[in-house]
DNA sequence: CATATGTCCTGAGAGC
DNA sequence: TGCTCTCAGGACATAT
């Protein structure tokens, strides 16, 4: 996502519109005359991430958040229809004419954030370590007191940001962990495995620009669809056959609302990979 | 404090 | 065919 946007940096903001949209707006803060008075007339300086979030810092030292949640792209070229897009930014200068945010489900919002407000919404209270950073004792640090599933505990923004529903599944396949297997009870070799496998797992899927799922709705900033959904191992792939071993079915759970899967014979609970 | 649950939103797909 | 129901999942508010 931020790659494909890297081309921005040094464009001027000219304006800032609400593309007509019969849908529910998404969350815009502060409301669009605000937003638009703060942001025209900057220039976009650098690229960045805070978790799943985009950063376009502005030379006014503001920075424009976009929180795209599991429907939203950031674009710069035409996006996948008109009915959902959402937010335009006119830019000038880069020869990049717009960046466009698209929604298909509203949830996700963009925010012109001072360096204060930004200081305070990504405090490291509020969002923890960047998961491409993580070694196997920082890993362990903040989460092996917990008395939370791996799973579930992996999805926490505040332990480690970045890691998402899909990922997380995918990561402790990898590891060998079972999802279930609650962090104060996994050993020193299991945490080394969860760490190693995050980084595998996260790196292999940015180098295939993320994974478009069977609704299509994932795209990159040139809207094209990525292509690491073909290298999930258990991931939607629930009663097939395991990847790995070719022995067990990949298995599907509910874990705190959200849907895990795993395979039994190489995720075995209170096994110490 | 730590952990668990409900809510937001739209579209796809299942079932009848 | 057209209706209702369920599900998808990030972050946050509220509850335990």
């Amino acid at each position: 996502m931020c790659r494909g946007i890297a081309g921005v940096i040094g464009s001027r903001i000219v304006g800032v519109e609400r593309a007509r949209c019969k849908l529910k707006p998404i969350s815009l803060a502060p409301r669009l005359a605000t937003f638009r008075r703060k942001a025209v007339g900057t220039t976009i300086i650098q690229i960045g991430r805070a978790g799943k979030r985009v950063v376009l810092w502005l030379d006014s030292d503001d920075a424009i958040v976009i929180e795209p949640r599991m429907a939203g792209l950031v674009l710069v070229v035409d996006p996948p229809d008109q009915q959902h897009l959402r937010l335009r930014i006119r830019l000038r200068g880069r020869g990049i004419p717009e960046l466009m945010y698209w929604d298909r489900r509203g949830l996700g919002s963009v925010r012109l954030l001072s360096p204060r407000q930004y200081a305070a919404a990504f405090s490291p209270e509020k969002l923890g370590p960047d998961a491409l950073q993580i070694t196997p004792d920082l890993l362990q640090g903040r989460l092996s007191t917990s008395r939370r599933e791996i799973k579930v505990a992996l999805l926490d923004q505040r332990a480690i940001a970045g890691i998402g529903n899909l990922y997380a599944s995918e990561i402790l396949h990898r590891a060998g962990v079972h999802p279930q297997q609650r962090c104060d009870k996994l050993s020193r070799p299991q945490w080394t495995a969860i760490c190693e496998a995050t980084l595998d797992i996260l790196r292999e899927a940015i180098r295939h620009e993320g994974s478009t799922l069977s609704d299509g709705t994932y795209r990159n900033a040139l809207n094209k669809q990525g292509g690491y959904q073909n290298h999930h191992r258990v991931y939607g792939r629930q009663s097939q056959l395991c990847p790995s071993c070719a022995r067990s079915h990949v298995v599907r759970i509910v874990q705190a609302q959200r849907s895990t899967f795993y395979c039994p014979r190489c995720q075995a609970k209170g096994r110490s990979s």
